[in-house]
DNA sequence: CAGGATCCTGCCTGATACTG
DNA sequence: CAGTATCAGGCAGGATCCTG
C-alpha cells in the first residue's frame, strides 16, 4: 500500500475519477467554500428552496450559490426538483450519496464546537 | 436555537472566534488546498520531517507547504519541534487538538472510498 | 422565484533563486 | 536540511444588473 499522497492535480476542476486518494477525491467534490455550509443546511432541513437556501446561508451570493448546487448536482451529492409553476418553484434535498456525508459534517461540527469551546475557556 | 448558517465573513483570514457555526469555525481553519493532506498525512505518520512531507504530499512546493504548515502551527493543529543540528532538523505532529480531527479525515477518505467503488462499478 | 450574464479583483498558488 | 524572498498569474469568489 502506498502511502504518499497524490495531490498533484488542481481542484476542483481537474478529472477527479483518477485521483488516487481518497481524502483529495472528497475535497475535490467539496472543497470550496460553500459546499459544506449548502449540505450541512440541506442536513437539517431536508427539501429546501433557492431562496430559503439563499437566505438562510448568511453571505452567500446567486452566483456562487446557482454555481455550488450546479457543481453539487453533477457529482450527486444533491437533487433539483423543479416544478414549472408560476412564480417558479425549485426545490434541493440531499440525495442518499449526500447523506452519507452527515456523519462526516457533523463530526467537523462538533470538532468545531469543542475547540470554541476552548478557545474560550481561555 | 438559530438554525441559520452564518458565513458571512471570509475565510480563512477574518477573526475566526467571533464565528457563530461551528462548521466555518473548522473551514476557517482547515478550508485551503493542502491542509487536510498534511494532516491527514501525520496522521499516518506521527512524526514526520519537512522533507518528508515535501516528498509525500504529491505536488505541494516549499510555499504553501511552509505556509500550512505555520497556519497549522498558529491554530494549534500540530506541533513543530526544531533541533539545532548541523544540518537543522525539523519534527512536525499532530497535537491532541489535531488529534481529534483524525475521526472526521477517516470519515471523508472512507466517503471517498465509497464513492469511487461506486463510480467503478459503473 | 430562481436564476443568467458580465465584469472585476484579491489572494491563493506556483516557479524560481537563494541561504544559514 | 529546512526553509525565505521575490515575482507573477489564474481562478475562485463577489458585485451588480437583468429576465422568463
Amino acid at each position: 500500500m502506498n502511502k504518499d499522497i497524490d495531490c498533484n492535480q488542481k481542484f476542483p476542476n481537474d478529472n477527479i475519477y483518477e485521483t488516487q486518494c481518497a481524502t483529495i477525491y472528497a475535497l475535490n467534490i467539496l472543497g470550496q467554500k460553500w459546499k459544506f455550509p449548502i449540505i450541512w443546511y440541506l442536513s437539517k432541513n431536508d427539501t429546501t428552496r433557492y431562496n430559503e437556501l439563499k437566505r438562510k446561508i448568511k453571505g452567500i451570493t446567486t452566483t456562487m450559490l446557482t454555481k455550488s448546487l450546479r457543481e453539487l448536482e453533477e457529482y450527486s451529492i444533491i437533487i433539483r426538483t423543479q416544478y414549472n409553476t408560476i412564480p417558479p418553484k425549485v426545490e434541493y434535498s440531499l440525495t442518499e450519496r449526500g447523506k452519507a456525508l452527515i456523519p462526516v459534517l457533523s463530526g467537523l461540527n462538533a470538532w468545531g464546537e469543542e475547540q470554541i469551546k476552548i478557545d474560550k475557556s481561555k
